[in-house]
DNA sequence: CTTGTAGGCAAGTGAGCACTTGCCTATGGT
DNA sequence: ACCATAGGCAAGTGCTCACTTGCCTACAAG
């Protein structure tokens, strides 16, 4: 399982969270078109994929398979726990 | 100005920051030994040094100096605004 | 002024990673 | 069966970065 911090080092994972976060469910194909249309992402389909790899070891990205698509879509739960232990802090007035 | 996220991919970063979190207001020197003896990051004061201008570059690190020693603290303000993107989802029930 | 402590600058090295190229597998339509 | 589409595997390359080593500056106390 690769590491929250590992995966949103790189501007194009997070480029692919901004993506999944417009709407969910999208193949790798869509991904691509999306990412270099509206996110100034031109990176080839093997590229993209290996990203898409790393976001799911992290969790932060969730697969299912739809016949000979596979749908992803994000899950933010792993990043919250990544930050909690910063963003956490109580303000007690 | 360096990226958030590419301040937060180090674990001796991360580990500077939590223990930040825990006092404010340190010297280098003192975070060195609270770094090896308390998060296990055992590495040379220049690497520390290093580790503490990216994460000032960063605005995750403030710094004011006081007569020779240089007092460091942790602004979490960055890494609220770089998030904010992904976990600021409403939730409208 | 010297000595010790706190910090800074700069170059060098090694390893990891982002990205590409090339080929292979699988599912669906006609 | 055949072809096109969707996806996967693997090796190779170049560059960035974490860390070290070595030397230099600043402030303070005796």
């Amino acid at each position: 399982m690769a590491d929250v911090f590992d995966a949103l080092v790189a501007p194009a994972r997070r480029a692919i969270l901004d993506a999944l976060s417009e709407r969910d469910d999208q193949t790798l194909f869509e991904l691509c078109g999306r990412l270099a249309s509206d996110h100034d992402v031109d990176l080839t389909r093997q590229a993209i994929s290996q990203h898409l790899g790393v976001l799911e070891e992290a969790g932060l990205v969730r697969t299912r398979r739809d016949g000979r698509y596979k749908l992803h879509a994000i899950d933010i739960t792993p990043l919250r726990d990544a930050m909690s232990r910063w963003l956490d802090e109580e303000k007690d007035p």
